[in-house]
DNA sequence: CAGTGGTCTAGACCACCTT
DNA sequence: AGGTGGTCTAGACCACTGA
């Protein structure tokens, strides 16, 4: 292959501050991470190899090496025997993260704006005890929110919560409900999610300001904390015409299984 | 807390054979998944600290925290300075990987068949060169398929590949397009997926036995090598009312960004 | 306080790719 | 053959948890 710049190794402007509180691989990692993020770094681009860039960082190789695998494991990065490491294509880096499913919009620009439609407190029966891994007759929080983009409504999300993990309504109000739960200190762990699709009935047309009978698409979420409690469990229905769920996956998380 | 099984830490049988060719933190870590995802292992239950656990081994502690360290990324394992490493809820179990998103049918135990309904070598067009990141005029092959479970269509599935990663018709018709690209020595790295929802039309609603104006969930997949390039690009549609796309989304994939 | 996971070091040898 | 990432070792010290 013919010489050109992709191929010169990049030497990316790292500093290392032994006093920071910041581990050193993170202190690696995160510079390199936000060159690719911001477009600096063009797929394909090569990096240094770990035992020059440890070298010249004067930190071990397995630091620089936990550095490397976390960005793979981020799909920014790509690494090969005899090669070396290069950065990923940008569909890769699209990448999205629990928050951003849900939050997306913003990022978006979409002028995004939320209603409070309705705050309850009661007694969870069977089905939503279940659905929420605790006990019936527990407390428990039903929020439902409209979601509006560029002032025409977007979507119906419809979230119920132990009433420990539970924002109140004027912090609702006026943040998302991940932010919420951010702020209170809940740190979430995974979420499983199903998407899937219907036709909008009376209520839902109504509300989506849609024809009865429109495409809707459905989501359902469960989400945990790193203790493994059920945080929260929503159901989201919106305007398929405008709305898309996207998501990457990636084959290193399955090799286990 | 009263003391019970579960915080005795379990003892995995593993024995390490130091002449395989298998990675020793592989044969620490895949023991331990097969015992989770077989539910030998229950939720919540503690495992042996790294330390005792490499000693009982004979291998490094390193060694241990990476087997560790990839069971956490897969989910099936919680850790917690001082406290210890626990097995997660099976919630976050049910991960789905690459292949399983397509190839899902077959586990649940459906009876599923697909019928290859055309395959068509052309050259590529301006938009499907940008869909596969080739240039215009580049052979590709179209492929649509009808997959069927328990003798109802359930999914109407069309994709486009460039023709070195084409399956040939005779291996399409006996396995999965994923089976084949395995079996093709293809290693896949990643893939971009959006799922929403629309309307069935004439020709959807005759090859999927519904009614016109049906729901039907619709998804869209970019699948990526190794190497960066884009192997094939699919749109998949589905009846509603038996189909939902499943996947669960970590904490700790994003923490990067 | 003792126990646990989190970070880091300075080496060593091997497997694979490119030239 | 030389360069690169992959694996592994045997320590060390720190930060957090729980009794």
């Amino acid at each position: 292959m013919a010489s050109n710049s992709l191929d010169e190794p990049y030497l990316v402007d790292i500093t290392i501050d032994r006093d920071s509180s910041i581990p050193l691989h993170t202190q690696v990692s995160e510079p390199i991470s936000a060159l690719i993020l911001s477009g600096e770094l063009p797929a394909g681009q090569l990096l240094e190899d770990e035992v020059t860039l440890s070298a010249r960082l004067h930190v071990s190789r397995p630091t620089v090496r936990r550095a490397f695998h976390d960005l793979v494991a981020a799909g920014l990065l790509a690494r090969r025997r005899g090669s070396g490491t290069r950065v990923t294509l940008p569909h890769i880096h699209r990448k999205i993260g629990l928050t951003s499913l849900y939050d997306d919009l913003k990022d978006a620009g979409l002028k995004p704006r939320t209603d409070v439609l309705s705050y309850e407190v009661s007694l969870a029966d069977e089905g939503r005890a279940e659905l929420l891994g605790c006990t019936k007759g527990t407390e428990i929080v039903k929020i439902e929110r409209l979601r509006w983009s560029n002032d025409e409504p977007l979507g119906i999300m419809t979230n119920i919560l132990p009433i420990e993990f539970a924002p109140s309504f004027t912090d609702l109000s006026r943040h998302g409900l991940y932010h919420c739960l951010r702020d209170a200190g809940i740190k979430l762990a995974s979420a499983t999610q199903r998407v899937g699709a219907k036709l909008a009935g009376t209520r839902e047309s109504e509300l989506l300001h849609l024809a009865e009978g429109s495409p809707l698409v459905t989501t359902e979420r469960t989400s945990i904390e790193e203790s493994g409690r059920i945080v929260e469990f929503g159901r989201h229905l919106y305007d398929a015409n405008r709305y898309q769920v996207t998501f990457t996956l990636f084959a290193e998380a399955t090799a286990l299984q």
